[in-house]
DNA sequence: ACATATTTTTAGATTAATCTAAATTTTTGA
DNA sequence: TCAAAAATTTAGATTAATCTAAAAATATGT
């Protein structure tokens, strides 16, 4: 049985390699989970030695088989219980994010199913990240960024790249909402903004924005 | 914000006192916890420390104001959480104390609640104890234990003492259940056993069975 | 009452996860 | 290429929670 910190190393190893590709090293896991260097170093050790992650000194680590099954369990599960108190309990989206972190880690071979079923077999969060299924598979959603639609085309807003409170915030304020047909009108060389046009509104949007909104070309 | 394990301990002085009176002492906690005395007499020093607990050196403990809250607040959890488990994922009376033994933990200011009036505010835990209110307050049920019934009179079946996996199962087998009306129909004394009547059947069940049920007179 | 048994506390060690500071290795760029 | 910078690891300490073994205090029973 791992302990929570053992998750939470899997879970940011994983993370970190969805989004650095193959470059995972003791930095960018210190930075992940706000512990200084030495503290990764020696976490990694114990897990390499628990053949969760390959580990070669100096040259970072990845995930074996058995590690990236655990990270995405921890994955599914964070993902289901946003799920549960945004859909059940009406949290809205930015709210969730603490809470499920300390959902992810309750430990029970049934209950990850349990509340799946409960849910409805959802497949994305109130995020618009997609759930992996029990065997650990992940529809991949390979949609583009809000920024590089072009003029006149449209999509359909499908998630969140960055999931802070504060942006999606920014989204609720801008009435920007998940399912939302969004049309490119204009965009600006000079500071790459965008004139995007919604059911209720037409309105600029910077490229800090439209970079971090995922849209289904349509 | 405390510990996992200094709000357990919290939570096992509080249900010592419930259960014992008032003598809560270095064995009976060490006991409750599967710990160690020296390990408990550690801890109830820095509680102490912290003024959830009244502690004299070989004197024993009891919970301060602000001690009792927060074990009560635990129970509540604890007991939301149960009904959570049974009433939405569908589990048996029998399988959901390990992982409300977890879920209790979870720190949210706003959970308990959501949680609470997403259930409808229930008023007993699926053992039939009682859920206490956000301000600690606990409908005392003052029933009595079936096996104090006289001849010829009925009760309904409102909790269990035990809430051992064991107990609960043995009651499913038996076709006893939480609501059931139960008519005592014969005593025998020399074991303490007693014939009971509900609405499926007719059938005898020793002392240790009648004196872990709690029902309402009727 | 007082010797014995029981309970409780203290002292010192251990484990998991972290830290700081120093040493080592790797990377970078003139 | 090779010295300086950056990253990583090692060494040694710290904190929380636990343990064992021994010492101290309390309770018990003739």
């Amino acid at each position: 049985m791992l302990s929570q910190t053992e998750e939470n190393y899997l879970k940011a190893i994983y993370s970190i390699g969805i989004s650095n590709g193959k470059n995972i090293n003791t930095t960018l896991i210190s930075r992940k989970l706000k512990t200084k260097p030495s503290s990764v170093t020696d976490m990694i050790r114990k897990l390499a030695e628990k053949d969760l992650i390959y580990y070669e000194k100096y040259k970072g680590v990845s995930l074996t088989q058995s590690g990236k099954k655990i990270a995405i369990d921890i994955v599914r599960k964070h993902r289901l219980w946003e799920v549960f108190l945004v859909n059940k309990l009406n949290y809205n989206w930015d709210e969730v994010h603490e809470m499920a972190e300390q959902l992810e880690h309750i430990k029970s071979d049934t209950l990850v199913g349990r509340l799946e079923a409960f849910l409805d077999f959802p497949k994305h969060d109130p995020h618009g990240d997609p759930i992996p299924d029990e065997n650990g598979n992940i529809a991949q959603h390979k949609n583009v960024m809000l920024s590089s639609l072009e003029i006149n085309s449209s999509g359909v807003v499908i998630g969140v790249k960055d999931s802070s409170s504060s942006f999606l915030q920014f989204l609720d304020n801008s009435n920007i909402k998940l399912g939302d047909t969004i049309k490119v009108i204009a965009k600006e060389d000079y500071d790459n903004s965008i004139l995007i046009e919604n059911k209720l509104q037409t309105k600029s949007i910077s490229q800090q924005i439209s970079a971090n909104l995922f849209v289904k070309k349509i």
